[in-house]
RNA sequence: GACUUCGUAGCUCAGCUGGUAGAGCAGCUGACUCUUAAUCAGCGGGUCGAGUGUUCGAGCCACUCCGAGGUCACCA
């Protein structure tokens, strides 16, 4: 139970000892009544002063100026920042002066939280201010914050820029860094715009199991649990697809869900163990028509986040206006490569991966080295927004063969800045079909694939009763996130990470 | 998993060819009733990520471990 204190620990718990002798403590019970908010006030006062003779708002002290008998201090809450002026006077207007000299002054710290009452006026130096006559603590701070200042260039200095310390402590990094804050918002908004697109469809959002008997509908591996009562293994999802598709079957015309994934494989700056995907599927469409709601669903992600289809991504500008440029795997391959492959066999692709100086090993088959030419070669050439379609069947065992196209199936992902964003089928409906789909997954798996599929016999039964001609796509909100944000690492777009645990 | 960089006060960092740690901010004491990186005077604060070794002597050199970042591989 011991903890190692540092001095200014031990003086921040000394503090609040004194403040219970002196009758106040440190963590009251009672609300606090708010009635203004620091953007509102910075935002609105200088049009309309009589609004604010009387306001009371909380957050969190960032700085305080010490003048003698008056402060200059800045309250930081959940909207922004404003100044506080502090004159003993006026919150001590009788003969005890202690409020002021001993509670706000010597007990009072950065990171303490209060609520002040007051009035707002403009200082001599055009700062908006609150005139506090009311002063109160809300919660004592134990721990120092790290003091990040901003000088008259707007550098900041002292900045917290340890990656760890920023994962670890989210908190800490929200608290210090309001773009970070903002960021987040933005996460949110994301999600509430792709809701809208779906609901103004009259799709609906719906919740499907975590807990999997059979991890299905990706290649993936899964993290694995165990059900006491039941006896019996479970699986974390690493999709949702084949659930969602049951549902299809069942009469719905449209269903979605933002479901956490949970991949039990490598981390990078692109992979966390459990990442957020939006799935959906609407029944009597194809994946043509599955294009055209995705480049709908972006444009507008992009305009209600920044007002504009054009979106700064690092260096680069992405422009998210419809149509999205759109070519086939083979056309792609052979624009990038010079190479026609769409007669080849087996051998031939695993000569030609052999000629780009491709790694390719004996458990790979055709669709997987077709895979690996254009992951090498042509993916992160498509900056812009770019529908890849017609993808070798092999390697999309839920994906309805062509139409027309002999040994391809109707499938795009769309490319964005060099990375696929979204994966979407024209759903494979044939259960005979799929059955033997999942059988050729058996055969990969035997060859060694550690990836390959598992077969589902319920969702096998549930086609069996007939699934409507459907499509269906997929999006990593994470990714859709560090696109919108522009932030390099998935890290930064997940409140919490995963971490090592601290030693 | 491989390679690589990093870990020093609450925060940001310095620390020379190895000689038992320093600054700014924050903290503490004091001055100052319109400041804004407020200012001024003074004071405290460290298991140098952990351990082992080399050495008369290690923050610094070697090795092991822990944690983090990056690159690559693997994977979607």
């Amino acid at each position: 139970m011991s903890q190692d204190l540092s001095e200014q620990e031990i003086i921040r718990r000394q503090k609040c000892e004194e403040l219970r002798n002196m009758g106040i403590d440190p963590y009251p019970a009672a609300l606090f009544e708010i009635n203004v908010f620091a953007r509102d006030i910075r935002e609105n006062y200088e049009r309309d002063k009589t609004s604010y003779k009387n306001i009371s708002i909380a957050g969190r002290i960032m700085s305080v100026r010490d003048m003698g008998k008056a402060c200059f201090a800045v309250l930081q809450d959940s909207t922004g920042r404003i100044q506080l002026y502090i004159r003993r006077d006026d919150i001590c207007p009788d003969e005890d002066k202690s409020l002021y000299d001993i509670v706000f002054k010597k007990l009072m710290d950065l990171g303490d939280i209060i609520g002040v009452k007051g009035y707002v006026f403009t200082t001599k130096t055009g700062e908006i201010s609150i005139h506090v006559t009311n002063l109160s603590l809300l919660s004592k701070a134990l721990r120092p914050l790290p003091v990040v200042t901003t000088d008259s260039e707007g550098v900041s200095h002292n900045d917290v820029t340890d990656p760890e310390f920023i994962y670890r402590q989210r908190y800490v990094n929200l608290i210090i860094n309001p773009e970070v804050r903002e960021r987040f918002r933005k996460r949110t908004q994301i999600v509430q715009s792709l809701r809208e697109t779906f609901n103004s469809k009259g799709y609906l959002e719906v919740e499907t199991p975590i807990l999997q008997p059979i991890p299905g509908g990706a290649a993936a591996r899964p993290f694995t649990t165990h059900h006491n009562a039941l006896d019996v293994p479970l699986y974390l999802r690493i999709a949702n697809e084949l659930y969602l598709k049951r549902l299809i079957v069942g009469g719905y015309d449209g269903v979605y869900e933002f479901a956490k994934d949970f991949r039990n494989e490598g981390m990078d700056r692109t992979h966390n163990p459990e990442f957020t995907v939006m799935e959906i599927y609407v029944a009597y469409k194809d994946y043509n028509w599955m294009m055209d709601f995705t480049e709908e669903m972006l444009e507008k992600v992009a305009l209600d986040l920044h007002g504009d289809t054009k979106v700064q991504v690092g260096e680069k500008t992405i422009d998210f206006q419809r149509p999205f440029k759109r070519i086939t795997m083979y056309d792609a391959i052979q624009e990038h490569t010079g190479i026609d492959i769409s007669a080849m066999d087996e051998n031939q692709l695993r000569d030609t991966c052999a000629k780009l100086g491709i790694h390719a090993d004996k458990s790979m088959g055709k669709g997987k080295l077709i895979d690996e030419i254009f992951g090498e070669k042509c993916e992160g050439n498509y900056i812009q927004p770019t529908f890849i379609t017609d993808y070798p069947l092999e390697m999309s065992p839920l994906c309805k063969k062509h139409r027309s196209k002999e040994g391809l199936v109707e499938r795009f992902e769309l490319m964005v800045n060099g990375k696929e964003l979204c994966n979407a089928y024209s759903e494979l409906n044939d259960p005979v079909d799929q059955r033997n789909r999942f059988e050729e997954q058996v055969k990969l798996m035997e060859r060694g694939d550690k990836e390959a599929m598992y077969i589902d016999t319920d969702f096998l039964r549930a086609l069996e009763y007939g699934m409507p001609p459907t499509s269906g796509m997929g999006i990593g909100i994470d990714r859709l996130a560090m696109i919108m944000t522009n932030v390099p690492s998935i890290q930064d777009v997940l409140f919490f990470p995963q971490m090592r645990p601290e030693a």
